[in-house]
DNA sequence: AATAAAATTGGACACTTGTATATAACATCT
DNA sequence: AGATGTTATATACAAGTGTCCAATTTTATT
């Protein structure tokens, strides 16, 4: 990301933010990532290239930034209850909220993108950090045998396993469902 | 890849085949893999662009191709013994031989290749294939209440995740060891 | 409304990518 | 040794990438 999104974000900025996030879902609707040009998104979004690299490095930038923008959804309830044990539940069902909300989109993205390719793995990867941030602020006080970044990587990885499983996948599955799945497999912890 | 591996492979195939693969380790040893060029790729190996392009569709084809060739040394061995409990465990001593055999190697790919970057996530995405492809043939007929799928990528993913903690981001850790973390994160199912 | 800062724009540039094609070199088999 | 099929090579090409710059327009602030 070149643009420094930390500065208070003028409004030709956020305009131009916008149009090619939105510019990005729109053509991952209709093409795979690998196929989109540069030149696409700035035909769409009415910029020439040069506006385009003044805020990106190049599209996979860009993506990052939609997955960014995406997730934000997410962290805007922060601070609910506090019971130890149900804070992987809880992520859970965040993520299967904000996957639920989008799920056309991403009917749209999966039809057009393999799921091993690079744009689902950039998914996957925004997704990691954004859990393991989050749970990492909750785990830090947990007493256990095991390292805690390895505790933290395994419930994150538990957890967007079975979101992925359920949403990208395309294995439909109540929300409960998913609860029962995910104790089975974390039982232990 | 657009040579096609399954043919008797010429003298000559094997030999220019060898002849990149070593070039891309060699370079992933002193640079980013974003930055290594198909030109640089020739020069080393003395072969012109075109010969690159005989065999491989891009770079990340090379590069799949190259942990192809890695992992090749573990399925050799592929029908040891058939405690079922055991599976994960030995598995994962076949991934820690492997990865201790190329320590070296992997310690100076790391020195210029972000963990989260292209590199690693293909490297991840290769063996997680061919940690569920070995997976699955066993799991095929354990009952369980949840879908093997879903238990087969539980259990390739925390296989994995230990496997990367110890040798992507150097947590030297036992062979015995590593298998006390692995019954305590997979210890109830 | 004036001003300073920030964003947009068009065009030029060097470089990399992937494809295509025609010729030469090579290995393999009878 | 000669025929056959595969691989190597040189070269050319269209398209995309990312950088740079100087001129212009838009924006936030006073």
């Amino acid at each position: 990301m070149k643009y420094d999104l930390n500065q208070k974000i003028t409004r030709g900025a956020q305009r131009t933010l916008s149009a090619f996030t939105q510019s990005m879902f729109t053509l991952l609707a209709k093409e795979s990532f690998e196929k989109i040009k540069v030149n696409e998104l700035c035909e769409l979004s009415n910029f020439p290239r040069a506006t385009f690299y003044n805020y990106f490095q190049d599209k996979y930038d860009l993506l990052n930034y939609c997955w960014h923008v995406l997730a934000d959804q997410i962290d805007v309830a922060e601070l609910t209850s506090l019971n130890h044990e149900e804070i992987p539940i809880q992520f859970f069902d965040r993520a299967y909220d904000l996957l639920s909300e989008n799920k056309v989109i991403f009917d749209q993205i999966m039809a057009h993108n393999d799921v091993d390719g690079t744009l689902i793995n950039s998914f996957s990867s925004y997704m990691k950090t954004v859990t393991r941030d989050y749970l990492t602020q909750y785990f830090k006080q947990t007493a256990s045998n095991l390292p805690i970044e390895l505790l933290v990587n395994h419930f994150s990885n538990t957890i967007l396993m079975l979101i992925e499983w359920i949403f990208l996948t395309n294995h439909p599955v109540t929300k409960e469902q998913g609860h029962q799945y995910l104790r089975a497999l974390l039982g232990n912890l």
